[in-house]
DNA sequence: GTTTTCATGTTGACAGTGTCAACAACGTGT
DNA sequence: ACACGTTGTTGACACTGTCAACATGAAAAC
């Protein structure tokens, strides 16, 4: 039961394999991308033989589900660090957010198109769907909160976290698979993101702008 | 030059080889997904050597490519009758085609991944981008004749398109890729499309209904 | 009509991959 | 001291993308 955690002198029995290969895996992921996520490569980064990986993940879709599972709760992490940060809980949170998603799906493209864009099945990874969920849920509370402190007023509720969702996904999307679109007018991620979240979120400004005012 | 096309008596020489291993990588594409597609089987699925599809494609790339084409293209052509057929150049309209994008998206969502999220280069398939292109000019379009029947009044007319085309491919990439995650709440593409379009092109109706009045 | 040429299809071969069974080394509880 | 289970290694297999060398047949040149 002791966490020894490779102390070097033991080329046999590493101490931490699976996390050394969903780590050595995402960086071959980010430098390289999927076709150069290979799990013989993976194998070889760590210095470990090429079939030593079969003792912690079932085979090579359950590596890069543990890769896309790691990157979901990245991204709810960073999220809800930001939350705690700024305790307020206006439109202007809200849009921070956004950027912030949006700034994490653009650092690492071949990441995020594994988070979604890869053909796991429905219930085949419940870990990671689980972590996508919690994700989720970070988004979400925000839009309430949002709402509740008064700056956001719409009828369907649920239906705006899902517009938004879909909106900043569907936008960061577009930017890594077809940045030289004319409909993103060569404009940068987050100027376009403002141009979104404009029209999304109309500020409704006439009576108050108390957020950042 | 005659353009013999298959008569059946030939074996060798094949008469349109570079479609055929096109509609038989999209067929295995729409069945068993991207891993399926392999250039031995679609080589087996049309009679033919493994090796010939190299005389009509670079390489396998090459012929994901040309599949991706075909879905922009058979996508753009969708549109283009369905805006055709009804003369009408309101929000409504807008709207239909909006809904016949998401069940193109919908329809087969292995081509729909081709087509967005895999990673080909920049300048890498001119032909691709261009076909891609070529739809995106049929939405922004259909935008601007609705803002100028009058029935859309946006100040970012761009940034509009950019914002409808985001939120209905975010979506679609949503509902194909996490079927279960709780923010589509069980509701089935279409009728979240219509609450994704309720926010954002609120129909001001002909006589009153200032959304936010 | 014969011959040349060239685009197109075939076969053999090679390196690389995911995967598994059989084996080896190490930590650990008895 | 010793058996055992966990973890890492090696050999092997089927499959893949790809290319060079060869085969075929239609069209062009004579």
């Amino acid at each position: 039961m002791s966490g020894k955690a490779q102390v070097g002198g033991d080329p046999y029995h590493h101490g931490d394999l699976a996390n050394a290969c969903v780590r050595a895996a995402l960086s071959l992921l980010h430098d390289h991308g999927l076709s150069g996520v290979t799990l013989r490569e993976v194998a070889r980064c760590i210095n470990v033989s090429r079939s030593a990986p079969y003792r912690h993940f079932a085979d090579k879709r359950g590596l890069l589900a543990a890769c896309a599972r790691h990157g979901f709760e990245q991204l709810s992490q960073t999220a809800a660090r930001l939350l705690a940060d700024y305790r307020t809980r206006d439109v202007a949170a809200l849009r921070r957010l956004l950027h912030e998603y949006a700034r994490f799906g653009a650092a690492d493209p071949h990441l995020y198109r594994l988070m979604f864009a890869s053909d796991f099945e429905v219930d085949e990874y419940p870990d990671m769907t689980a972590a996508a969920e919690r994700a989720f849920y970070v988004l979400q509370n925000a839009v309430i909160s949002g709402q509740q402190a008064g700056t956001l007023a719409v009828e369907d509720r649920d239906g705006l976290v899902l517009t938004l969702w879909s909106s900043v996904h569907g936008l960061v999307s577009l930017h890594n698979e077809l940045p030289t679109c004319s409909v993103l007018d060569t404009k940068a991620l987050e100027a376009n993101l403002d141009r979104v979240l404009d029209i999304l979120l109309p500020t409704t400004v006439p009576s108050a702008v108390q957020a950042t005012a």
